[in-house]
DNA sequence: CCTTAAGGTGTTACGTTATTACATCCGCTC
DNA sequence: GAGCGGATGTAATAACGTAACACCTTAAGG
């Protein structure tokens, strides 16, 4: 996945959004990880290369990468992972196996707004699916 | 909120399900509050009317009442919501103000499976949609 | 050059959320 | 009553997340 980085940059130079080293490096870790990685193991991953990383550095990392879209994050999961398409209008759909881990992004589906109560404006939308992919056998 | 009481007595009668006083009693709070629910808010209210309950007393009774169907758990707050149809089908869809933290349940609407990965089966959804309600003013 | 202001990072400490493991109790069957 | 399974009590700890403050770099303005 170098894409993933050459895209960010390209997104964060387009955009103004600020890419450091520490979140670059950050973003380096999750896209990696093909599975949804959690905060602390991004901790203790920073830990081995710099001096000794604390929560606050890895979350602020995560916040400004969700923000510039480059990152999502798996509510029902508590983890994180890499968009495969920085800056896309963000309706994302995730699909998560429960077996492999394996999480696939379907962008662009805008969910059930059919059924919306009157008058309510929707800002962020959250919507995970969970199972189990074509890879995994069926129990 | 009677109704919700009522009606997973009978939903429970009906499926086998042990609706015990204590269980009853985490839902009843649960329905009460017309907002989502912290477990730990829970838990200092059970401790008022009982001796002293300790976390596991409260995440067994919500982990039972969510199986049953007569609570879900709102993934990007961690709280807990009270189900308005005990044992729908449940692709549970949640509108979530968050000027007034009232939630909506919506039910039925399944969203998003068109572009749904080849061969993925869906075990799960978890479908939050987050903004403003008709009843909060537009920043 | 020096000052100031803003944003990023380091660090400490703490708050919140959730689980593991084991003991106990209660209702049921044999 | 002995044995069993499910529900609950209890203690300890793990996992997740944030507040507050210090420090440093960079850029703008005098
Ligand atoms: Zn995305
Ligand atoms: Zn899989
Ligand atoms: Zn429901
Ligand atoms: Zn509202």
């Amino acid at each position: 996945m170098p894409d993933i980085l050459e895209d960010a940059d390209r997104h964060c130079a387009k955009t103004g959004a600020r890419l450091t080293p520490l979140r670059r490096r950050v973003l380096e870790l999750v896209a990696r990880s093909g599975a949804p990685v959690k905060a602390y193991d991004l901790l203790s991953q920073i830990d081995r290369s710099s001096t000794s990383a604390k929560p606050p550095t890895v979350y602020r990392a995560l916040d400004f990468l969700i923000e510039a879209g480059l990152v999502h994050r798996v509510e029902a999961l508590n983890a994180f992972v890499a968009c495969p398409q920085a800056g896309h209008g963000h309706a994302a759909v995730l699909y998560v196996c429960e077996s492999c881990a394996n999480v696939t992004e379907v962008q662009g589906a805008r969910p059930g707004q059919e059924n919306k109560p009157p008058g309510f404006t929707v800002k962020r939308s959250v919507i995970e699916h969970y199972g189990l992919c074509v890879d995994c056998p069926k129990p």
